[in-house]
DNA sequence: TATCTTTTGTAATAAAATTACGTAAATAAT
DNA sequence: ATTATTTACGTAATTTTATTACAAAAGATA
């Protein structure tokens, strides 16, 4: 529920309306935020329809009333920007570019959250949970995201390493043994080296988890594949935001992999955490 | 307005409000979910107070009445997760831990996003486009960020590296000559041998921006500091958000650098972006 | 203590939403 | 094609909910 978007269950159910029911939807869909600050007249006159209608509209889609069909519709409205135009344009200055960038990513991470498969996230930490050893691979971007990986992984007491340079990966597709994990990360999934690479370590049986977006050739060849859907960016001034949604996807499973070790396994990483203690200064300045 | 969250205004606000007003403000803190789906009979019931000091709350906060006040407070529940417990613990299975996690990163970008001074965001981009030459230093996590940034900026058709090794950049911040920005980047602000190397920085004059948490030693010393105040995570299972608010605010900075070259640098991306295209394998497999 | 201001509640009013019910339209059955 | 039946929709009554006006109480000021 709290995980639903109102907007989008309208968009869906837009087919299955009656006509009275029909116009109120457009009524809403037209501009959801002023829908929000209207009474239960003014929106059925907008929608020229009487407001009992609006109200058993409002009941279809299983809230209480108008009322708290205003409330969900204005919660929808918050982590679903995408009514609202959220692109950067030449105009833009700092107080107007800078809350946009957040709210795209944030946007995107909402919609990923939504949307991912918990089941495959199980999978991908069994995958973990049983390897003896987790090579992390990515180029460019994707290379800052493998880094990030490896220095989340390490703590684990696990040998992971990353890599992005394609020569070494592909001599260590070709010689991995039962035990090893190949963890590849790409927001494309269609660099041909890296498929070429994916290629050969699945040839010798090798673990290949992937990162990256849905019906790729990466995707389609690994063993496992956690599929991210963000929308690549047609604006050249927006950001790559996929590489931030691997990186939550990523604690996710270092998460899931704490869990998944117990309770002990907590006080081996209080020791990597004060480890770092003396390298730092304190409160005041020693 | 949008970036304003209720909660968080209610409770700086709760020194300066009578008596009422207070019960009434407890009584939604409490349990501000709750307080969405009541009644204004049934809130004034809950504070102890009367139906209209529930109305005058409503309105001291500029909203319009009651009704309004509800919506208002329902979006501040949607990207303001803080208030529900969103702690990862032992008994979590995937779908919960899960949205957690990525609730958890979305409340602190949504935090940072309506904190962040604008002012200091602006004199941080005049400083890239000021520079002949862009250094990137950050160390484990923080390594990571600062490839990403190299990675990024690079595009920008200006010389910029990134380092993760405290020896190369103890050499290079004494070695600094004007025109070159060094970019810190550090979750804690208190490693020391980063604060050593700013120090060395800042001694030959260099122009040393930071990006790391308020009132740190490296906060301090620093030319300009960006500062981001992310909650030290006291839970093990926790994720480490900072580095992710720190790759928001890079690419924030990336797109007003951008902004600020004008339209005719968007061909020189363009250039950069197409240049990858025969390294990708198109929709139908070549 | 008297006066003024601020705070708060009661009661009246207004606004808004919901329900009950009946008619019209659409669909199905003969 | 006509009738029966279901579904859709609106009018009007009712109920719920919120707001306003006003007065009493509490507190501050002189």
């Amino acid at each position: 529920m709290h995980y639903e978007n109102l907007i989008d269950v309208i968009t869906n159910g837009l087919a299955s309306l009656n006509k009275s029911e029909t116009k109120v939807a457009q009524a809403i869909l037209l501009d959801p935020e002023a829908a929000t600050r209207s009474s239960i007249a003014s929106l059925a006159k907008k929608a020229g329809v009487s407001e009992p209608s609006v109200n058993r509209f409002c009941k279809r889609f299983k809230t209480a009333g108008f009322p708290d069909f205003k409330i969900q519709l204005a919660k929808s409205l918050v982590s679903g920007v995408r009514f609202v135009n959220r692109n950067v344009d030449e105009g833009d200055q700092v107080d107007s570019y800078t809350p946009k960038i957040f709210d795209s990513t944030i946007n995107d991470l909402a919609r990923v959250r939504d949307n991912i498969s918990h089941k495959i996230v199980n999978d991908v930490v069994d995958q973990l949970i049983a390897a003896n050893r987790i090579y992390f691979f990515g180029l460019g971007t994707s290379g800052a995201v493998a880094r990030d990986a490896e220095n989340k992984f390490f703590r684990f007491n696990l040998p992971v390493s990353f890599h992005d340079d394609v020569l070494m990966m592909r001599m260590l597709a070709s010689t991995g043994s039962p035990g090893d994990v190949f963890f590849v990360i790409s927001h494309t999934g269609r660099t041909k080296e890296i498929v070429d690479i994916v290629q050969i370590a699945m040839k010798n049986d090798a673990m290949v988890v992937a990162l990256t977006s849905p019906r790729s050739p990466l995707a389609m060849l690994s063993s496992i594949s956690l599929e991210v859907d963000v929308p690549e960016n047609t604006d050249e001034y927006m950001a790559m935001t996929s590489r931030i949604v691997h990186l939550v996807i990523l604690d996710v499973l270092a998460t899931g992999f704490t869990l998944r070790r117990g309770p002990e396994f907590l006080t081996h990483l209080e020791k990597i955490k004060s480890s770092l203690k003396p390298t730092r200064y304190n409160q005041f300045g020693k």
